[in-house]
DNA sequence: CGGCTGATGATCT
DNA sequence: GATCATCAGCCGG
């Protein structure tokens, strides 16, 4: 399963930011540690687009947040709150600023590395959360920048399994543009992060 | 389960 | 010095 990962190509990656945090659900977040591969099934992700004033590019292009300008399928990650780290990934063309933040994973391939990493929490709050995820595959700084459509440490798989009923609501956790439905999830995973009222 | 609070540090103004 | 796309822990129902 796992093992036969295929990358995903960049071509197939959708242009469109909405459009790719729609794609990425049910894709798989794969990341190369140590010889150990660890892995999750995308359940939660929300888009951050142009024109949008909770996308940290917004104000142009800073030193945190250029690698949103590069050409889509790339990580953007980057630290909230001084303790938990995000991982994005980069949508549109390059030079445009705009992607979309992976919020929860159901756990796959790795899961005992993955426990060692989180420490004692529950299964079921293992990568539940966009912090909890990044912490579960060692996710942090280096990683930023990273070419998602190439082989390394961190990059994104096709997943043949049948595709499950998604829903949308407003993103979470935001202070500006929070009335905004740019979050995506899948229906009934109970991988999905955030208040129940708002993955019906 | 829902709601609240403090911790915490990179980044930008 | 202010901001913040979170989390764990604690409390009440």
């Amino acid at each position: 399963m796992a093992l036969r990962s295929r990358r995903l190509k960049r071509a197939e990656l959708p242009a469109d930011t909405v459009e790719l945090a729609r794609f990425l659900l049910g894709k798989l977040v794969v990341r190369e540690l140590g010889g150990e591969r660890l892995s999750g099934r995308i359940v939660e992700t929300e888009a951050y687009i142009q024109g949008d004033a909770a996308c940290h590019a917004f104000r142009g292009e800073t030193r945190r947040n250029a690698s949103l300008f590069l050409e889509r399928g790339h990580a953007y990650v980057y630290l909230a709150y001084g303790t938990s780290y995000m991982l994005n990934v980069s949508s549109e063309g390059p030079g445009v600023g705009a992607g979309v933040l992976v919020r929860a994973l159901e756990p796959r391939a790795g899961i005992a590395r993955m426990q060692a990493l989180r420490g004692d929490v529950r299964p079921l709050d293992l990568t539940r959360g966009p912090g909890r995820l990044a912490q579960a595959l060692a996710i942090d700084l280096r990683l930023d920048g990273v070419d998602l459509c190439a082989p390394g440490e961190l990059w994104l798989a096709a997943n043949d399994e049948p595709a499950r009923r998604s829903g949308e609501s407003t993103r979470i956790g935001l202070t500006k543009d929070a009335e905004r439905v740019l979050r995506f999830y899948e229906r009934g995973s109970p991988w999905v992060s955030g208040p129940r009222r708002l993955s019906p």
